[in-house]
Order: C-alpha cells, then structure tokens, then sequence
DNA sequence: CTGTTAGCGCTTTCAT
DNA sequence: ATGAAAGCGCTAACAG
C-alpha cells in the first residue's frame, strides 16, 4: 500500500539504487534515465522515507533543541534565529522544553539522542557535570546557545551578559545616579542571574560607590517580581533614584509600580534594563535597555552547528556576540 | 563502534528479542532475565536507535507542527501548550515555521510526512484544496489548531473568532458607544480577519447601528499599525468614542497613538482587543479584552491527535473552545 | 518465558 | 551509467 523505492524501480524499469541517485541528485544517471525515474515516481505518487534513509544513511537532518520555554518571548526570538537557518540548510529541529529544570534537560537530551539527531543546541541554566556527561555519551556536535560552560570547553554562542549589565548601570552613573537599586534574578542562575549581577557590582565598584544590599532585590524575571521590588525600594527612608532591572519585563513591573505609586519616570526615578524585548518599546515612558541579539544568537549557534555537523573548521568555537545600549526615555540625569 | 541490541543480547547471553522485550517494558520476561539484561545494557552504555525501532515497528513518536511564526507570542503559547501535552503521552514534536505563506506550508507538510511523524498539527491562514491534496497523499492524522477549513471536513480546535468580536463591539455598545471604530486584520485572513470583522458588523447591526466603512481600518496585526489606524480615527471630523482592535496588539498601539495625541483612555476614546496577551495587563491602562484560551487550543489540539493516533474513537472532532471578556480598564462608559 | 527469522525502505560499496 | 547485494538496528510474528 505504501510505495517504495522498490516499486519505482520495476515501474521505471531500472534499479533501487538508480532509482536512489535520481532522488538523491547524483549525478552518475543518464538524463533520460533520470527522465524515466521521474516519471514512474509522479506516477506512483512516491514519497522518499526518511526513516528508512536516516537508518541506511546514518544521518538524519534533523536537530535537536532544548530551550527552557518557548513561551517566553526571549527564547521564542532564539528559536526562530534557529529553526530559519535549519530551514536554510535543509534540516528540521526537535523542540523540547525544560524549564530549565536539570533532570528534564537531561531526559530530553537523551531523547533527542535516542532519535538520532545530526546535532543538538543546548539552551539552560547551569550546564553541571551530569549535562556534561550527557552531552559526551554520544558523539553528535552540540552548541550551547545563550548559554556557556563554566570550564569553557563546549561550543557556544553567547554575549556578554556581566558587560551588558555594566554598560547598562554605567549608564545610570554617568547621568549622575550614585543611589541605585538592582532587581536581579536569581544568583543560582549563571548568565542571567549571577553574572548580570557582577555587572552591577563592578559598575558601582568603577565608580567609587559603596555597594549595599538592601539595594538589591532578587526576582524571578517576571513582570510583577519587578513590580514588587520596586515598591520595596520606594519605601525605602533612602530609595534610589535610579533602578537597573536584570530583565526588561522586570523593568517595565517597575516602572508600573513607580507610576501606581503616583511618581513619575524618568522624572523621580529612572529605570534601566536588559533584553530589548518588543515590549520595551510599547510601553509608556519606553524603555531604555540594552539590546541582546537574540535572533542573531540562535541564527548564528544554528550555522555554527551546520558547519560541526558538516565536520567543516571553525575557527572561533566560543562567539560572543555584541550588546547595544539603546536609549529611550526611562532614564533622566539627576 | 556503537553498541546495538545485537551486543546487549550477546552479553547478557540472550536473544535480540528478550532485549527488545525488556527494552520496550514487555511482561513476558523473567525478572532474572531483565535484570541480566539491564546489567548488560549499563555495562555496556547501550542506547536504543530511535530511527532503527521507527523503520521496524512504523511508528516515529514524534508529530509534526506547522506554525505560522514561533516568535509569535500568541502561537508561542499555543506551541507550549501543545509541547507539554505530547511530552506527556511521550511524542516529540517537529516544529516548522510556514510565515502563512502557502507555498511554504505546503513544503513543510511534505517534508514533515516524508519524515514519517505519527501526526500533524497545522496551523496556518487558509486552508486551502492544495493543503487538503498534501493532507490526503498520506495516512496520518491531522488535526487543525486555531484554524478551520471551509469544508468543516477536518478535525480542528479553535475558538469562535467571529463570536469574540461579536462579545467585545456589544460590550462597547452596551456602554453606550455608537461611534465605533474597527482596526481589523486582512480580510483575507478567515480567522483573526474576516470572522472578527464579520463580528463586528453583527454586533453593529444587532444594536440597529449603520456600519459606516470609514470607520474600519486594516492593520496587519501589528502595534505600529494600531497606532496608525488610531491615528487616522482621531483626524476624522466625527471621530469615534470607541475603537475595537482585532488583536490585543493593535489595541495597545491604539492606546499609545492616542495617549500621544493629548488624549486620554478610556476617558476620551475606548479602547479593546482581542487576544489578551500577556502585555494586555502590562499597559496602562489595562487593556480590556476578550481572551483567547491559546495554551488549551494547543493542549486540547495535540490530545485530540493522540486519540486519533491510536485510533480511539472521538465524540467531537471539531472543538471549539470558549471565550471570555476581560475588564480591564481601558474601556468607559459615554 | 524465550529464541528464530523475516523484513521495515533505503544507501552504499563493489562490480560491470 | 547502472545493477546486485549487503546491511543499517530494530520489531514482530511464529515456534517452541
């Protein structure tokens, strides 16, 4: 009832394995038996079996992606950098979510080696011995995406999150803000966590001002933990003028918290993010953040990817890509 | 190089069988035998091939889904919704972005049946006679997610655009609107455009209300184009007190056109959506609208999938999912 | 409860 | 330029 390769071959008249080069564009076959093939295969209404191709091949043209939410817009941007290069170099990509917890990231990871990928792009939290662990009980490519190992040992591509947040809290300092709060994640969290929160500290340690923590709020990258933050900061006898959130939906919590508080932004307290999110721009005052290309980011893990998988030389395995400080209107000089 | 079943069987002095039965959780093994055989499996690091077990048994676990665009937040939400649901009868999901576009759906159709998944989802603009010839020259199940045919042949999941827009122009009515301008998609677009412009115009007529076409603008779904659309209303000599936007999106560009223009919401213009994105409550003022269940039509989509992957027998096979007006406060009376 | 034996549909040497 | 044949790694009768 399905039709083979095999049935091709008797209708066109020739063999499997002539049959097998026309579909695979070789180019050792007589034009007019090409002519042939093709026809039979309109014919018969023939559709190739990937699985079957994938088991004799040993290839797949498929990849596969482990990303903490596809709901979140973030990733979402990231995923579509991806799967628009895949598209471009004819693979299809596997989508698994983990919520960035570890036992999923793990089971997913084998999963998707279990099915054979060509390769796999790692989106997560941490990346811990067992992920390592993982990663090397097969020997497919794998590229870490907006994501780096502590060691620094796996491919990936990135920015610079510690920068970004110096560049965005620099900022503040440069328009005269000496008291500033940070809304940050959580500290567990290496690149969006932690290393943000280095930026910040540098920044004010640059600068010459004393860091402390009660200007420091630990959230949970979403809207209303900024909201709450912020409304923490405003009671502060001393609040800050000046509030740098680790992420743009923080940061836009935050500036709603300030205007229901009846103070204005940027005119009693300026906020500043990380991300660039559609968002940013939609809202009133719009936001002044740092852009992170995260389209690029899984564009560019994505070629990255093609070439490890095509065993090409790649002559940076760790890309960086650049932040952009894009001013606004939530950031006034005191 | 890579260990097979062959070599488990080997061993743990079996056969390929009783590894393929301890492998796939068949009963008939001695437990003796499946603990041999689980020491032989961890000794030697033996992963299943995924690919190999599809060619044999004809079934891939992994379904495919067809997108409009990923970095959508609406579809971003759908796909999660349907990812948990397959994760959790243990499917993968194949996802590819088709932009609406046609001929790119077609494509994707192709490649994700010649990839042998179990299922389809699709979601899209039109369902086109083309799209029901790729459906039809395979034998897997398809079901449609927030889309519908024409014909009404398929199984599909989606909500009643047409009703939405219908709830949210009376409610503007019944607040004592009569001036109310549209902001709809393309009329092209069955779904998002011309059910929800067909909505409105009922509800118009219901409230014995003439439609006047000067006051219905076609954005494209996006805030710019809410903003213009509001624009172009507060120029007109009789401007409206109330705008319906087709999409939450367009609503909020709405919002800002007119907050820009000196104007205030709801206190000079009403304003409401349709979709109740994320963002809807992150405005000010919150954005009133009629929500959309987007994580349940991909949840209640790929449940309906796998029943019919395993041949169960459905009571409905076209869902329609209910809708719900959210106040917020974007709207006023007049 | 366990083993034997055919394939699943295709790619890929190796000949010719 | 084309064909023959041997797998790829696994499942699924069928026997026993």
């Amino acid at each position: 009832m399905t039709v083979t390769i095999y049935d091709v071959a008797r209708e066109a008249g020739v063999s499997m394995a002539t049959v097998s080069r026309v579909v695979n564009n070789n180019p050792n076959v007589k034009p007019q038996t090409r002519k042939k093939v093709y026809e039979a295969i309109e014919r018969l209404g023939y559709r190739p079996n990937a699985v079957a191709r994938g088991l004799a091949s040993k290839k797949t043209t498929t990849v596969g992606v482990v990303i903490p939410d596809i709901a979140n817009a973030i990733f979402a941007e990231v995923a579509r950098g991806i799967e628009d290069i895949a598209n471009m170099y004819h693979y299809n990509i596997i989508l698994c979510n983990s919520d960035k917890r570890k036992e999923k990231e793990i089971r997913v990871i084998n999963t998707l080696l279990e099915k054979q990928v060509d390769g796999l792009l790692f989106m997560g939290g941490a990346v811990t011995d067992d992920h390592l662990q993982a990663f090397s009980s097969s020997n497919v490519p794998i590229v870490l995406c907006a994501t780096t190992d502590e060691k620094g040992t796996m491919p990936s591509v990135d920015i610079d999150h510690e920068g970004a947040a110096y560049d965005a809290v620099s900022r503040l300092i440069s328009e005269g803000h000496r008291r500033i709060g940070m809304i940050s994640g959580t500290l567990q969290d290496p690149a969006n966590g932690f290393a943000r929160y280095q930026g910040y500290k540098r920044a004010l340690e640059t600068a010459g001002i004393a860091f402390d923590e009660r200007y420091v709020r630990i959230g949970n990258y979403k809207y209303e933990s900024g909201m709450e933050a912020a409304q923490y900061f405003l009671e502060l006898e001393e609040r800050p003028t000046a509030i740098f959130a680790a992420t743009d939906e923080m940061a836009i919590g935050a500036i709603h918290a300030i205007q229901d508080a009846g103070l204005s932004v940027p005119g009693d307290v300026s906020v500043i993010g990380v991300d660039n999110i559609r968002m940013a721009s939609m809202v009133r005052p719009q936001l002044t953040t740092v852009a992170q290309p995260m389209y690029d980011i899984g564009a560019v893990s994505m070629r990255l990817l093609t070439k490890l998988m095509k065993k090409e030389s790649v002559e940076q395995a760790k890309v960086v890509l650049p932040h952009e400080l894009i001013v606004r209107r939530s950031v006034a000089s005191v």
